[in-house]
DNA sequence: CGCCACTGCTTGCAATTGCAAACGGAATGG
DNA sequence: CCATTCCGTTTGCAATTGCAAGCAGTGGCG
């Protein structure tokens, strides 16, 4: 896994903030900090508190875990192993799960085929995400299980909106 | 682990201290940080940030993450399996699908939480499978992707709402 | 053109963080 | 007794953090 260095903090939040498309006002806002502290930190010119970052991390919609890693508070742990072969190896799911997991997995994937078009999907962000399909097989495992949620749904959406 | 309630990183460190048996003043100089201040944080004067929270630790013999759970920097969770470190660690996700991954899975592992039933999973029991309903917070990081199946209107009007 | 809304950045300031110097008290040894 | 060492705490201060008010630039619209 190819990190930037520990310290680039302030362009690892303005390259997510890009992605996500937003403006940095706008992230500001969702993350309850100051718009020009966050230019500043943007920008290297502070150094934000963990605190901080937590809350950029929910304006952003993203762990705080990896803005700590990214900032140097924790170290990023070790890469075991591929996503695929984690997920079969794992005895706390059942068949179906690692299934449904793999192939969301692999959905994402395909949203992300290479390094080339990193870029293009990068900067749509989450609208690309939004736009893509679910594949039909994913559909179709996922079906029982939406059915038995609608009431779940419901809540869902109006959480997020 | 019993762990008291967070904000009383202060408590939590002198007890660590204490049960090290040695002076506020070595634990200073073994951590790095002034006495003084050390001093201020056991007894809740202080806010020490995640950095001297580290030196701390370094000092204790425990580990960073230990101190940041109990100040609220980050959750106690269980340690991460193989899957969510192969997640984090695959460069091929932005950090938002990781992070909608993660979700689903460990939304997956409160299902089953039983390992009584791992042995069962050589019978497929597909049905058993279809009759668990999906957990809320599954159906919401799924909402966008089920809903891209229309038009994406109502995704244009959550992103702006 | 002017006006408006939005963008990211500059600046000054209050509050907070972390430290060094110093304090008072307790324990130990001569 | 005094001197020394260690203990944890107090105090003042410099540096840092995070914010509010404001600035200049850009684009769209009438």
């Amino acid at each position: 896994m190819a990190l930037p260095k520990v310290g680039s903090i302030g362009e690892y939040i303005r390259e997510q903030r890009q992605q996500a498309k937003i403006s940095l006002r706008q992230l500001a806002e969702q993350a309850g900090v100051s718009n020009p502290y966050l230019s500043q930190i943007e920008r290297g010119l502070r150094k934000p508190s963990a605190e901080i970052l937590n809350q950029i991390a929910k304006g952003l919609r993203i762990s705080s875990q990896a803005l700590y890693v990214q900032a140097g508070l924790i170290e990023d742990r070790e890469p075991p192993s591929d996503v695929i072969s984690a997920i079969r190896a794992d005895t706390h799911l059942t068949e179906r799960q690692r299934q449904v997991l793999i192939d969301i997995y692999e959905s994402f994937r395909k949203e992300r085929p290479g390094d080339g078009q990193t870029s293009q999907n990068a900067d749509p962000g989450p609208s690309t995400d939004d736009e893509q399909p679910l594949p039909p097989e994913l559909v179709a495992a996922l079906e029982p299980y939406a059915t038995s949620d609608g009431n779940g749904t419901v809540n869902q959406e109006t959480k997020e909106g």
